[in-house]
DNA sequence: CGGAATCTTGAAAGTGTTCAAATCAAGTGG
DNA sequence: CCACTTGATTTGAACACTTTCAAGATTCCG
């Protein structure tokens, strides 16, 4: 898959990651973000009460960080791990933030890293709008259609933890989806 | 108030916007963007219900614009109005998107604009995690410590749709705090 | 001084959660 | 390949938190 952020990292060491791996915790001190070039990862924090809220799904392509550490340049707040056997560059940060890594001087790597962050962004503000004004079932349906592919690769209760809902909550509206549907035919 | 920021918009436009003065419409070609120098702004979406979701407030030294259209380059996606009489900076772009005007051959800037971008990816991460995990009570006790001054300033009923809850829920859990506060002295 | 919008309060209704139990599915060791 | 363990998903019932709807109190502004 021939993308154009992926020759940034191209010479990034590579990394395998096993299915479950925990590759920065939270409250420990970090310094890598990583490009997935092959597999899933995802960033989620725990609650007090032990739950955790998954933040990011990064299957092929994406970048995933914890952007909190690149903030205060203090521990990471974010946990990233593995859901399945992964390959990655490993891009390490040797300032204090993501953005002493670009290389003012090349105008196309500039540009670039503007437009990853503008798309970025995009997708956040869509995030944070569907959670202000969508039901459970909205935001599965919403979820369902922006990544198609992610459905058959996570399990449940992680993509009931991407969208604020419990499993069980989760499970129901499924349910209630599929009977829809059947009436419908 | 001399932010660093100012200086990239110094020469740009200036318009003074009355309270309630609506800058952008959702559903309308809109290529602006604002720096609020004094006053404050909010960016909104409309449900299919009528409901207003507030995705952010502008006071003093923030910007504020519909990414939307400078990802799709259609019509707007949220709404932009001024919720106090207000001196701005206007930001037209001239490109299909906010990088367009980004000069990358001035370093400072790059850097400036990176930072920029970086600051606000972190503020959304924060906003997602806290409306995944956090209680009505909870997000408005965060709301009152990380924007101390928007309290006062802004009307309940907006700070409500900003947290994803009604104002009469909003309402009650300030009565709560109230009680819970005098019962500790 | 109104009139309009905002804020508060109450009661009923809804939506999603919690807790518990039953299924179901996947992986392991014999 | 089967039995067993473990984790994931489903289902049910009671519960909790928010919303909705309605009404009253308060504040703001022309």
């Amino acid at each position: 898959m021939a993308t154009p952020h992926l020759k940034i990292f191209q010479d990034a060491p590579t990394y395998l990651a096993k299915k479950g791996e925990v590759l920065v915790k939270a409250g420990e001190a970090s310094n890598k973000g990583f490009f997935v070039v092959k597999g899933c990862l995802r960033s989620y924090v725990v609650d007090e009460k032990g739950r955790e809220h998954i933040y990011q799904f990064a299957p092929e392509d994406w970048l995933i960080a914890d952007l909190e550490y690149f903030k205060r340049k203090g521990n990471a707040f974010l946990y990233i791990d593995a859901i399945e056997d992964s390959e990655l560059k490993v891009i390490t940060l040797k300032g204090g933030s993501m953005i002493d890594e670009v290389d003012v001087t090349d105008a196309e790597g500039v540009k670039m890293s503007l437009t990853k962050l503008h798309n970025r962004m995009y997708a956040l503000q869509k995030r944070v709008i569907q959670l202000l004004s969508f039901t459970a079932e909205e935001r599965y349906k919403d979820f369902l259609s922006t990544y198609p592919n992610l459905v058959q690769r996570v399990p449940l209760k992680m993509i009931a933890s991407y969208l604020g809902v419990t499993p069980e909550s989760l499970s129901r509206v499924r349910k209630e989806l599929v009977k829809a549907n059947s009436k419908k035919k």
